[in-house]
DNA sequence: ATGAAAGCGCTAACAG
DNA sequence: CTGTTAGCGCTTTCAT
């Protein structure tokens, strides 16, 4: 291990010297600057970084916590954050919870936060209430939307508006028997109920009746439980000639299920998703979707944390990032 | 900010005693304990990382460098990881490179490497020998082979033999003109190489002569690519009646194409694709592949690094996962 | 423009 | 079983 005085040694100069050149400082002679940069090359010195955390206070580290890594929409939202936090000078450490309430706390609560300085947070199964009421001073901004509007930091897409342009899409194409799948009636999170809403409010302004036989619930958003559902839909009594599901995994599940069935998509049941995640673009048939801004959410929650580091204390706001409708061939 | 010392005084004992309930040490009378404790929770102290991790000259993290944490592959490797890590007491900070050379070599030798304890690295531009000399003292272990068996750390799969069962397969299934995409003549990564090597043995096996022709190359192991590699497969003047593709993005992709061109899978032309990813298993149809036992490889590479980090100073080794052929209804 | 030195908060060797 | 204290490597105030 080499540390900073053995290259002040090595330069014969002070460690403040050498910390200056590190550091990019002005107020170091070219000389000297060139002298100290050769004995770091020689000696191979890397600074120490829990040092320098410690004595900075900062670790340049941010948390992104999200229910699962390996779902597209997750990893895909992660992969953007990365890159755009590292041109910033960020380094994001990636954490999973499954959305289970005990790990969502543990992060929220837990050690972790000493080691970040600030948390971006989409969370599932924590209230709002409770993240609003954390002791915590380490930023975090949450990401989807929450009942009751708390003093937290939220950057969402709208909704409710989405859903609605999604299923008013399918009611100008003809659909009369349009379902959801993605109802979850146990989170704190309020997305889905939230799509819900914009879904029965298309519906409303149709002049259609919703009907809670065609408001499917699920137990994940996940390709097996869209199957699930939409199975189950098409072998009611009056089966549905649209859906629209509240994930993209949800639909291309959905989408199986419909052949599985021996039906065609879109002529038998068309099919809207939610996401606008890669594997939907090379679906057969291609996933008509909504596609949320994902850049847009990531600059805009790192925008927030940078924002309230540099000691912004103003009420907590919600940012809206857009969205829009990509219609291709399953509708 | 809540200081040991200040939870010490709160409890009216040494800073010596919270920090041994702090780390669950033996050697504390139950009542200290709880008291501490109690003193602990009133204050709210969580412990400074920055600090703990500059004494311990620990950080308790490890990195895990992918090309990109967006692709299904590695974002389920990804999730696997950083669960058992957890279990094991380890943060995982995942890196993407976007398989840049530069970005590969900055992580590989630049600052970060001071920041974790251990790295586990799937490396795509830096060849094998670049990752042997590197002078850092942090154990790193390799994801994926590399030519000439360099003197680090590997976790791998038999891909020779795995491709060579999937294009066995295809045999069996009476396929007579069989085309691999995937090959890339590029990259330091000799993956692609190994199953076009396996591709290969396997028609000599049958009896069959490999063409060049029928060895696609692309640029990225991306749907897209394997839509476009397809496409002028099947343009050709003899066009193949099965694909082994490299990826199952790829096999999605090529799919995808085979669909467009007004064909039938596995009908006109069977698909075998690699990784076993979820969007496969719910594809129309569902997709033949490969499956790595992706559990084991992220607890072989952690399994390494522990050793190492242990003192384990034995040869480098190189540490083989097991795989499976699925066969579903695309071949 | 450079040097000397304090101290960030914690762990663990040493002492009792 | 508990207390005292040195020092991890760095940044930065103060002095020159």
């Amino acid at each position: 291990m080499v540390r900073l005085s053995d290259v002040a040694v090595h330069a014969g100069v002070s460690v403040r010297t050498v910390s200056n050149v590190v550091n990019d400082f002005r107020h170091v002679a070219p000389h000297t600057r060139a002298r100290v940069q050769a004995s770091i090359d020689e000696l191979g010195y890397r600074p120490n970084m829990a040092a320098r955390n410690l004595r900075r206070g900062r670790t340049g580290l941010l948390a992104l916590v999200v229910p699962e890594i390996d779902s597209p929409y997750f990893s895909d939202l992660a992969a953007r954050t990365v890159r755009i936090a590292e041109d910033e000078g960020w380094t994001v450490l990636i954490d999973q919870t499954d959305g289970d309430p005990a790990r969502e706390r543990r992060l929220l609560h837990g050690e972790r936060s000493q080691l970040v300085d600030g948390v971006i947070f989409s969370p599932w199964s924590v209230p709002a209430q409770e993240l609003a009421s954390r002791s915590d001073a380490t930023p975090i901004v949450l990401l989807g939307e929450h009942d009751g509007a708390p003093p937290v930091d939220h950057v969402v897409i709208d909704n409710v508006r989405a859903a609605e342009e999604a299923v008013g899409h399918l009611v100008a194409r003809g659909r009369t028997a349009i379902a959801a799948i993605g109802v979850r009636p146990t989170l704190g999170n309020a997305t889905a109920h939230q799509r819900l809403l914009g879904h029965r409010r298309a519906l409303a302004t149709a002049g259609m009746e919703p009907r809670s036989d065609r408001e499917a619930p699920v137990g994940s958003l996940h390709r097996a439980e869209g199957h699930r559902a939409m199975t189950e839909l098409l072998d009611s009594l009056e089966p549905p000639d649209a859906v629209f599901c509240f994930s993209d995994q949800l639909a291309l599940g959905a989408l199986r299920a419909v052949v599985d069935a021996g039906l065609r998509v879109p002529r038998d049941v068309a099919v809207v998703g939610f996401d606008d995640i890669e594997d939907g673009r090379y679906a057969v048939p291609r996933l008509t979707t909504v596609s949320p801004d994902r850049d847009q959410i990531a600059r805009l929650a790192l925008q927030v944390l940078r924002d309230r580091l540099a000691g912004d204390d103003t009420p907590a706001r919600v940012h809206t990032a857009g969205h829009r409708l990509v219609v291709r061939e399953s509708s």
